[in-house]
DNA sequence: TCAGTGA
């Protein structure tokens, strides 16, 4: 990916790791790094890159995939491939020696991250915290034991409690160990061994849970036991140059796609699982070269894909494993016509035949009700309370009137900086052109301060988010295209100077901060434009055992005025659709044509009130700490 | 309405 400056946290993760090919080549020239092609705003040198001579820092205006796999020349796949061999594209991997090392022994390792310089001994965190503690393994996994898990379906399997006992495979189980996890998370625990099964898949877990790796370590193991590779039906061929993946992973956001693809290749490392990701804003070129060397897992955002569908660059008759990442997101008004013309009108095999696996921390019935066109007797599964955010973020609202906004974030900002501590703190509005223009003012204002958002070029997202992530700019003001999945690690206050219109929205923007265990801080602006929020804000801040201001509650108790037509999602209870949308017995969806009532009562662990068929009962100050999405 | 996703 991008080769990037990237968190603390990666630094940190990726110190153990086989001895890191520390090719510190750095030309003196390289030294000035903001200087050169990036956007003006660089001259802010933070203080862990002072004095640093042999810092590789990487010109910022490097484009994403520059990582071009140094020296990766002609390897086995690319003769194999393009030599004009058998039939229509074996680039799927016909003919690869699966997990000989012979032709991997050029695979640039993940695990170096070689740009960011390595802090100085006894550097600390922009929180303040030691490095060491940024560890997965200083994640307090003891907080999961008691997380509530809901389950329904036809024979479920039953969760595992270590990765050992699941037969992932020796390279992927030491993959495991360089990233350093030690146990499965809870969503792991159990989608791990359902996916292992062959069982489709609508998973739900908070923010931050490590769903990523769930649907990630089946998928892979599942390739290198799989037949050799996506081999093309004869005369189903495309072209020469066309791919044809084994597995498809959509997410809904550039930045998701390309944190997901970093991930997916730490985990494929040596395995000879082949990951390329494709997304719109940068050069196609590099990503059809990508996509020319091979690929068995293809990592994408929608526009983009339709593009190279559209070029045959792609073909899906060889899916095998369909992961959507913010599953609802991907279903919902914006994305659903692209999302189910990929799935549903190109060549992909249908459900039953291909493996599906829905995830994400929301999960409105509805959109439950929709997703279940793409599954085929799908088992639901709900770690921790569907929707809910983490009992370690703190939660604040404050009533804000429009013309405050600013000079109370500036407020905030202030008795921030006087805790001495350096923080980063993520901000939320609503439109691209006030993300622009707050983030001019907090500039003016002595506040470095950058922003993301979509009238952005690639460029400029990329280097914002960097930027953000190495504490040059510790103010990030961002759109929605920075509110779900995106794992920024020490971000310690998250604001919404803008409160969504949406719910869910709100609960992935807070998700941001509060991770890996660590507790953060979420500040809101409310206002009355905001009165349509009110009800579902304030039972969402009672459930995650908030204080809820009176004044709110005020709010909350008005019928809302607009009709309260959009945030009811489910009413009632659990807003959240916690539950599966099957055993709702007002909910007809097509699961009614599939058997409907007890072909589903199977194994549900029974509802949110009482203990889960495992890891116990209550909630007892057990928000899921949050260690990865 | 807004945000996001291809040129």
């Amino acid at each position: 990916m991008a080769s990037s400056r990237t968190s603390w946290a990666d630094v940190a993760d990726a110190e153990p790791a086989p001895p890191p090919p520390v090719t510190t080549t750095a030309p003196a020239a390289a030294l000035a790094p903001a200087a050169s092609n990036g956007p003006a705003r660089s001259s802010y040198v933070p203080p862990h890159l002072r004095n640093r001579s042999s810092s590789a820092a990487p010109p910022p205006s490097s484009s994403a995939g520059i990582l071009s796999r140094p020296g990766a020349g002609p390897s086995t796949f690319g003769s194999a491939a393009g030599g004009g061999g058998p039939g229509p594209g074996t680039f799927g991997g016909g003919g690869r020696p699966r997990g000989g090392p012979r032709s991997w022994d050029r695979e640039p390792d993940p695990f170096a991250n070689s740009d960011p310089p390595l802090p100085p001994a006894g550097a600390t965190a922009p929180d303040g915290t030691p490095f060491e503690d940024h560890q997965n393994t200083g994640i307090n996994f003891d907080a999961y034991e008691d997380i509530p898990v809901e389950t329904s379906g036809r024979e479920v399997p039953p969760p595992v409690a270590t990765f050992a006992e699941i037969d992932l495979g020796e390279a992927l189980n030491e993959n495991i160990r360089r990233c350093r996890y030690v146990r499965p998370t809870p969503v792991q625990r159990h989608a791990i061994p359902i996916s292992l099964a062959g069982r489709d898949l609508m998973a739900c877990a908070q923010t931050g849970s490590g769903k990523t790796a769930a649907f990630c370590f089946p998928i892979i193991s599942g390739i290198m036991r799989g037949p050799p590779a996506g081999r093309p039906q004869r005369g189903g061929g495309m072209g020469m140059r066309t791919a044809y993946p084994s597995a498809l992973i959509l997410s809904p956001t550039r930045e998701l796609s390309m944190q997901i693809h970093e991930e997916a290749r730490k985990f494929s490392y040596q395995t000879g699982v082949r990951v390329v990701v494709a997304y719109g804003g940068a050069p196609i070129t590099q990503q059809l070269r990508d996509l020319e060397r091979g690929v068995d897992i293809l990592v994408a955002t929608p526009g983009r894909l339709v593009d190279l569908l559209e070029r045959a660059r792609v073909s899906l008759q060889s899916i095998r494993y369909l992961a959507l990442d913010e599953a609802d997101r991907m279903l919902d008004m914006g994305f659903e016509p692209q999302v189910r013309r990929i799935v549903e009108q190109m060549d992909m095999p249908p459900p039953g035949v291909r493996q599906t696996l829905l995830f994400s921390a929301t999960f409105p019935k509805e959109i439950q009700r929709m997703a279940s066109d793409f599954l085929e007797n799908y088992i639901f599964l709900a770690v921790g309370r569907v929707g809910s955010s983490t009992e370690l973020i703190v939660q604040r609202i404050e009533f804000v009137q429009e013309a405050d906004k600013r000079s109370h974030l500036m407020d905030l900002l202030h008795a921030q900086r006087d805790t001495g501590k350096q923080t980063l703190t993520l901000v939320f509005v609503e439109t691209k052109r006030g993300a622009d223009s707050l983030e001019s003012w907090l500039c003016m204002n002595g506040f470095p301060a950058t922003s993301i958002h979509g009238d952005r070029n690639q460029q400029e997202r990329e280097y914002a988010l960097r930027s953000f992530k190495s504490g040059q700019t510790p103010i990030l003001v961002a759109t929605d295209v920075a509110a779900r999945g995106l794992d920024i690690p020490h971000v310690a206050h998250v604001v919404n100077f803008d409160l969504p219109n949406d719910i869910d929205d709100y609960v992935h923007r807070i998700g941001r901060t509060g991770r890996a265990g660590k507790s953060g801080l979420a500040t809101a602006f409310f206002n009355d434009n905001n009165s349509s929020l009110a009800k579902s804000l304030a039972e969402l801040m009672q459930e995650s055992n908030q204080e809820v201001p009176a004044w709110l509650s005020r709010y909350a108790a008005r019928p809302s005025y607009g009709g309260g037509g959009r945030n009811r999602r489910s009413g009632g209870g659990n807003r959240f659709g916690g539950r599966d949308f099957r055993n709702d017995s007002s909910s007809f969806g097509k699961g009614g044509s599939r058997g409907g009532g007890d072909y589903y009562g199977g194994s549900s662990s029974g509802g949110y009130g009482g203990s889960s068929s495992y890891g116990g009962g209550g909630y007892g100050g057990a928000g899921a700490p949050s260690a990865w999405d």
